[in-house]
DNA sequence: CGACAATATTTACGTGTGTAAAAGGGAGGA
DNA sequence: TCCTCCCTTTTACACACGTAAATATTGTCG
């Protein structure tokens, strides 16, 4: 059942008869052939294995359809959804997408950059590490190509066109939220290292003050084993929990992976979160996490809305690359969070 | 502070004095070049701005020093984390990695390979959907490059080299436990679309009747919207409870993720599975995803050895590639699961 | 049957680098 | 001073395809 293989169009042009410009069109676009000479083209891949080589391909040719996504870390559904819904918009668009993760390691990010550059792809779309990413290795990808950054927005790079959420008002609702129907909250957070997580405490910061509270950010000084969000959020409740403090504040963690460690913690105290006639504890997180319906009890938290981030970003990626942009000034996009009432808050 | 950006080798050959075929030694391994010269090449690339173009490099080389990864999903931290294995060992092994995700879809999944073909990768790593993957693809991906299944080992492949977990031990080994300490358990199963799925049943009703006992499958008959894992879970049973049923059995869910809809399925009537003095629910998963140990209660299960998986993966790879391989069967390794005791079961 | 338009083919060159063979140059030893 | 040896340079060709221009073919219509 094997089919004879046929490496070059060279020998493609010569097994099934037809010219090898012809053929390089017909790859391109079949259209571009008239229909008669397309069946007798795909008559003959019927009984020859033939594919076109990717990099003789793309050597030649103005644009190479592929753009670069670079996210910091896999084994976070937040970034794998957001990169799905890049995939996705990518894909509608006729574009290849190259997935490369950094792995929190800015020598990987950066190689990866490298990679991209070399490739000469239409564009990158970037979900930084932050403050530890190689700042050359950036101003040259923007200075080389078609560059967007999303969900979180380093402040060595203000020059570049940015996709995300809008933290001020997605922390300012929950924190609105919880103000309003219960107790003001404490702000959990993470040792600082992450821009969203500082967006998020100033907006909490600001919120509390705008509603005349005292705002409390505790976690900053807890640096666990594995670094992980979840493990860091359970240290830092069980500590307070097994001193007896907190038990019955609310807790407003920076992200939802904080906020399973914070419930977890919880639950080893025979604790409940959840929003009760007389106060309580409550715990709520900040992202939709997909796993948050399903926890126990279900987590309260705020949707960033991850599809409409990497639509825009694509469809921005591909606003630039069109050379339809004029104006030197960086376009930010920030979509707002939308609250997701569960059962913890 | 922009350098001047230089295209081709050529250019670079004349900006700094150095000449071309020197320089594309350089870039493929400066050991190959005297350190003086190595020295007056680095001081002139500090210079100017130069990436050796990926595709004309690849071009015309006998190994590309590229391997392809396809995983079937993204949004599963099973498979994050494998795949994490896998670009680690393949760092380590010096190759770059191409990822690509089949997003549940046959027919991206078949592109993915063609892609990779195309590329003239050294090397194909690839977790299948099963079933629905593109027989006459993979036949071709066979015969034309190193091939090595990862998690699943359709029916319809035998012939190529595999790396996953022995579910017939794994499954055995946690059905054994909960038979050995408390009641034998019900397997809540998925629609049989999964060859996985449908070892680790298997391996469930050999075990049980093994021990003596009578297996019982539920869930294969129903369907729900969406179709995630969880979601099954959580309306399998959330039915049984609602009408009274298995509400102090014990239960082995398919996969982890099966289990979390589970859990929540009996917070939500009320019910917290663990191994009581007296019996009472019990429900243990498969793969130990890593948010096991954050779930309330905790989630005992079978760990699946992802990172021996990720590196033997990779280093039989190699092998095929180095042509160390002289026999036509098949290599299987798979590796065993270990028992991860927590408090749900 | 002839002319025109739409395609296809031919021809030729470009893309940036790998690679092999032959020729060149400098340092070290006799 | 001459002669190796080792590395570099020169030269030339290969890689597989994109692309443009000129030419040939085909089909169609009057």
């Amino acid at each position: 059942m094997l089919k004879p293989r046929i490496k070059t169009m060279e020998e493609l042009s010569v097994a099934i008869g037809i010219s090898r410009p012809t053929l390089s069109r017909f790859f391109q676009d079949p259209s571009l052939v008239k229909p008669k000479t397309v069946a007798r083209i795909e008559e003959g891949l019927e009984r020859v294995e033939y594919v076109p080589n990717f990099f003789a391909t793309r050597l030649n040719r103005k644009s190479t359809g592929m753009i670069g996504v670079i996210i910091p870390y896999l084994n976070d559904l937040f970034f794998t959804k957001l990169l799905e819904s890049v995939e996705v918009a990518a894909m509608d668009a006729g574009l290849s997408v190259i997935t490369k993760c950094s792995h929190s390691d800015p020598s990987i990010e950066a190689r990866a950059a490298e990679t991209f550059m070399s490739m000469n792809v239409d564009g990158a779309l970037v979900a930084p590490l932050g403050d530890h990413s190689d700042q050359a290795v950036y101003q040259r990808l923007k200075s080389r190509l078609p560059f967007v950054l999303m969900d979180s927005r380093p402040k060595t790079m203000p020059d570049v066109d940015f996709v995300g959420s809008d933290h001020m008002q997605s922390t300012g609702l929950i924190t609105e939220y919880l103000c309003r129907v219960g107790e003001p909250p404490v702000f959990l957070a993470m040792p600082r290292v992450n821009f969203n997580a500082l967006e998020r405490e100033a907006a909490y910061v600001a919120q509390m003050k705008k509603q005349g509270f005292q705002p409390e950010v505790i976690g900053t000084d807890v640096v666990t084993e594995s670094g992980y969000f979840e493990e860091h959020g359970e240290a830092v409740l069980d500590a307070a929990f097994a001193q007896g403090r907190l038990t019955n504040r609310s807790i407003l963690c920076v992200n939802d992976r904080v906020a399973i460690g914070a419930i977890r913690a919880a639950a080893r105290h025979g604790l409940t979160p959840g929003r009760g006639p007389n106060g309580g504890l409550r715990i709520a997180g900040h992202d939709d996490y997909p796993l948050c319906p399903y926890l126990n009890p279900s987590l309260t938290t705020v949707a960033q809305n991850t599809d409409a981030i990497g639509k825009k970003a694509v469809s921005r990626l591909l606003q630039i690359i069109g050379g339809e942009v004029v104006k030197d000034v960086p376009e930010i996009t920030l979509f707002d969070g939308h609250l997701k009432l569960r059962e913890s808050a």
